[in-house]
DNA sequence: AAACGCTCCAACCGCATGTTC
DNA sequence: CGAACATGCGGTTGGAGCGTT
């Protein structure tokens, strides 16, 4: 794998047997997800915590299906990541059983072949994570539906708004409401970010699925 | 049969945010 | 309030498996 930084030489690494799935298995089903850095010292499992915790979320845990994509899912994903961008784990949470994980690695090896797209980078989730190391900050942002209905999100809320100001000039000029969406984006002729104009994210899928099922 | 190249997925990394003390 | 720890995310990559030569 990558260089040796991170975990220390004591974590085993690489792809888990089928005895370290049965003892980290068996652990959650007796202790229950989290705490995960606790479960190497607990188990005697050679790996570090963040390991037996993509480890359960991506294969382990029983909500998690196997197998290939069906059409179906296919096109919600293809749907979804034209509204949202490379938001894995908002696109997962909208695709019953898939992961984010899953669904960013079937989107990089089938879906953008199949549709031709370039690797577009968000405008506000600006950067990989290698000019992230180069700029010494990850300038990602992340949305996260909140249970009062609002959006929360992850970056200073000056620079949220110098996003949404750097946008609005776009606004103005392609739309005023979800019927004409904000158009933003390289990799996509037209990218419609839902940030810049949902006042509720899971409404806003709703809305924005339905919109679309209705338009293509 | 062996060597090579390609595809695809599991797993890792670095970072940001959230939580606890 | 700040430090330490825990969790979650997206980007990236190693390597198993398969097809081709």
């Amino acid at each position: 794998m990558k260089g040796a930084a991170g975990n220390g030489a004591e974590h085993r690494r690489g792809l888990w047997t089928v005895e370290e799935d049965r003892i980290l298995t068996d652990h959650v089903k007796v202790h229950g997800k989290g705490k995960w850095n606790r479960i190497p010292k607990l188990t005697g499992l050679k790996r570090c915590g963040k390991s037996c915790r993509l480890r359960w979320m991506n294969y382990l845990s029983p909500g998690v299906k196997r197998g290939v994509f069906s059409e179906e899912e296919d096109d919600l994903i293809i749907r979804l990541h034209k509204l949202l961008g490379n938001r894995w784990s908002l696109i997962a949470g909208r695709v019953p059983g898939r992961t984010d994980n899953q669904v960013k690695n079937h989107w990089n090896t089938h879906l953008s072949k199949k549709l031709g797209v370039k690797q577009r980078k968000c405008k506000i989730n600006a950067s990989s994570s290698k000019s992230s190391k180069e700029s010494g900050a990850n300038s990602r942002t992340e949305l996260k539906s909140n249970d009062d209905g609002s959006i929360s999100c992850r970056k200073d809320e000056a620079e949220i708004h110098n996003a949404m100001e750097d946008s609005s000039e776009k606004v103005r000029e392609t739309s005023t409401s979800l019927q004409d969406p904000v158009l933003i984006g390289d990799g996509y002729d037209n990218f419609w970010d839902p940030y810049l104009c949902a006042p509720n994210l899971m409404e806003f899928l709703d809305q924005s699925l339905d919109l679309f099922w209705d338009g293509m």
